[in-house]
DNA sequence: ACCTGAACACCGTTCAAGT
DNA sequence: ACCTGAACACCGTTCAAGT
């Protein structure tokens, strides 16, 4: 009673449909992702994909370009640090829709051509704002570097939803106070780590020294 | 001629001892670090090591805390910003110091004990500066999340000189100018793309806002 | 209690073969 | 040109056996 495979049509694979598969195989965890998984799901065998995708480093690659390349800047107003703020914003959200490809792309920073939008469209907002061509890459750095680290907190509590760092603050609440006073007096503010709250702190800071660093250079 | 393996001694293997060994695989690329690969350098059998951690991730985890403990804070001054600022230069130090360690510590945000001690030590100065306790949390998540993603974006360099990230500027200055003119025209400036430079630009931003911040709770 | 050996269910990928 | 099948050299881990 086995069903007899049929054999895929010539032209049915193709890179976008295999991303495609790649990406509904990711969300269910990014370590799920395997040569063999996307190309059960396609009803292929795995060596189908070799011959759209050399590597499967390579597939990942495209995979990560094609999750980047959704992200839509916002509007500009005539404030450039409220750009910068919504940008940043909309950056961070695109991560955390999609939880399961921040650690590939903080591991695997390509430089895709996807990658590269993002850059000249947070290069277009700091020139705007004065900044020199090599302060503009050392802010974008930062802010970058910023949303790579707070969407790392994020995602691994949305990839592993009472995991261990599900209730933090009961875990940090039960260490010795002599040992870590601090820990254990701010353990109900760290249960809502990496909360947009204090995102919104950090980045607001960050935005605010900018601000200062800009306005000094262009008086 | 193949040589006889001796059986390892009763209590020769220790957590510690594995440790060593696996931080020594895990150097050569943390992709390298497999239980068999540890197992083989300590001449064990594979299984000897699952007497000592329950699982691959659990010993990973245990390496991991173990780097993290090596991190020395800078001695305190009476500028609790510039104490800061010697702290988050000391901490994204170790991190550079473990290249391989940048991106499963990334994905692995576990609470042990060495980051309770580092959160413990950065409250210590935040506190000192005035902050509440929900904003010190927001400042130093917003620190930590600065310095891992910059660790990622030396890490890949690091890890794979010569690779894709080396000569950033040559890829970019051939992109197509009307496409992307502020990526071309900054192409220089992305050759130092991380660069300690980049770096106290990004933190001396974010300190400033937060000194600014400090100072008008406190006025 | 701790170390071993064989086995199982996975990987990515090479290589030769089909159509 | 593109899809297939079998095989190779790896994984983490279970389970039963040694000492």
């Amino acid at each position: 009673m086995a069903v007899k495979r049929t054999r895929r049509p010539r032209g049915s694979l193709t890179p976008d449909v295999i991303l495609e598969a790649a990406e509904a195989v990711a969300e269910q965890g990014f370590e799920a992702l395997s040569m063999r998984a996307v190309a059960a799901r396609l009803e292929a065998v795995p060596m189908a994909l070799y011959n759209h995708f050399a590597t499967k480093e390579q597939l990942v690659a495209a995979l990560l370009d094609r999750v980047l390349f959704r992200f839509e800047p916002p509007p500009a107003t005539d404030d450039w640090i409220e750009d910068l703020r919504a940008f940043a914003n909309a950056h961070r959200r695109l991560l955390a829709a999609h939880a399961w490809a921040v650690a590939p792309i903080f591991t695997n920073p390509s430089p895709g051509l996807a990658s590269v939008r993002i850059g000249e469209l947070a290069l277009a907002i700091l020139v705007r704002g004065g900044l020199s061509n090599a302060d503009a890459v050392a802010a974008f750095s930062g802010m970058l570097a910023l949303n790579y680290g707070w969407a790392s907190f994020t995602a691994a509590r949305d990839l592993d939803p009472g995991g261990p760092s599900h209730d933090v603050a009961a875990m940090l609440r039960a260490l010795p106070a002599e040992a870590f006073p601090l820990t254990v007096a701010t353990a109900d503010a760290w249960g809502t780590y990496g909360s947009d709250r204090d995102y919104a702190f950090a980045l607001g800071r960050f935005l605010d020294g900018l601000r200062a660093a800009a306005s000094d250079a262009t008086i």
